[in-house]
DNA sequence: CGTATGACCGAAAAAATAATTTAGTCATTT
DNA sequence: AAATGACTAAATTATTTTTTCGGTCATACG
């Protein structure tokens, strides 16, 4: 039996889409990466898009699986933000992806990119609203419009990861999670 | 004597900055906004960009003296937020240009427009940073890293002023307030 | 035989070129 | 002397030509 040609396609397109985007990622350099031929990728997956379909539901099944093992935790709201955030810092690969979309995005405005980009970004933010609905619910949370609170969190979280880098050295993780905990958790103020 | 023309072009040249950019603003339209013959913009200023400049100046002059004002009160730290983000949830002349220079970023990339919108948001961030390190000072703030938790606040109001609307009803001014002030003053933990 | 392959095709993107628009000037008017 | 709008050169946009790339399929290979 020959090596398993299908998981050498998956995994030469995920390098080719984190390292140049989707539509800088033709199926020829796929295939050259992935040591087979062209045609080889169309036994597999119909087309471009069903490939990089792919790859997104990989992405969003693993960070939907880290969400709910962080979910089912016994454990305080903050806590589990902590977690949540440690768990996507170390992610490299998919954040390297959703960040390289959100790029393409910017730049040129992919049609697919966007799509990958808001499909990851909808996962996040329902997964957050969820869970601030919940630790308002059980009083660990003030009040508050749940998806606001999630949009806000999130785009912080992006501002310091991704925004920050254009005009600053960027931080180091402990640097983002200390500062995302001191607005979140208890303010700036003493 | 004549109807002071400087001020007609310059009124009629930020109507047409904060209705259609840098770049769909055309000197003619300019003119003929102004009711004034187009060589007349040339005796008061040397080119479109020149122009442009004056305007800009005119903006975050007026927003540094609010943000003088408010910097002067004695006041605790939150307060003074809380007066700068009525203030420029208020100033919406200002507040529309920057707005509209951003969105041209983001869509064609102009390079004055970018020049505008990194000058109005250095002289915020710039701002916003001082009062943090002051507050650190005087025991008010947690210390931080006052560049870091300035540039925070100015995304999360970003955020919610502008990036919000993108995928759902504006916040009235109320909201966004009440919501900024939940993070920043004391978090959203009870 | 069935799976893998790369030359091949039409469509889409990029580059090159033509046509239009606009910033800035200046001779004329008021 | 100040204001103006027709004019020009440069930049932008529309159009045509060329190249690239997604997807197919006849052939090769195991």
């Amino acid at each position: 039996m020959s090596i398993d040609r299908k998981s050498l396609i998956l995994l030469a397109a995920t390098k080719s889409f984190v390292q140049f985007g989707y539509k800088a990622t033709t199926m020829e350099q796929v295939s050259k990466i992935a040591n087979v031929g062209k045609g080889t990728i169309y036994t597999f997956f119909k087309t471009k898009e069903e490939l990089f379909e792919e790859i997104l539901d990989k992405a969003t099944q693993e960070l939907t699986s880290v969400m709910n093992r962080i979910a089912a935790e016994d454990n305080t709201f903050i806590h589990k933000l902590f977690n949540l955030l440690d768990s996507i810092l170390e992610f490299r690969s998919d954040h390297e992806l959703f960040v390289k979309l959100a790029q393409e995005v910017r730049d040129i405005g992919t049609v697919q990119a966007l799509e990958g980009v808001k499909r990851m970004e909808d996962y996040a933010l329902d997964f957050l609203r969820q869970q601030i609905e919940r630790a308002i619910s059980s009083g660990e949370v003030k009040p508050c419009d749940s998806s606001v609170a999630a949009f806000m969190i999130l785009r912080l979280y992006l501002a310091l990861t991704t925004e920050w880098n254009k005009a600053h050295e960027p931080l180091d993780e402990a640097r983002i999670k200390e500062h995302m905990m001191l607005f979140i958790s208890n303010g700036i103020l003493k």
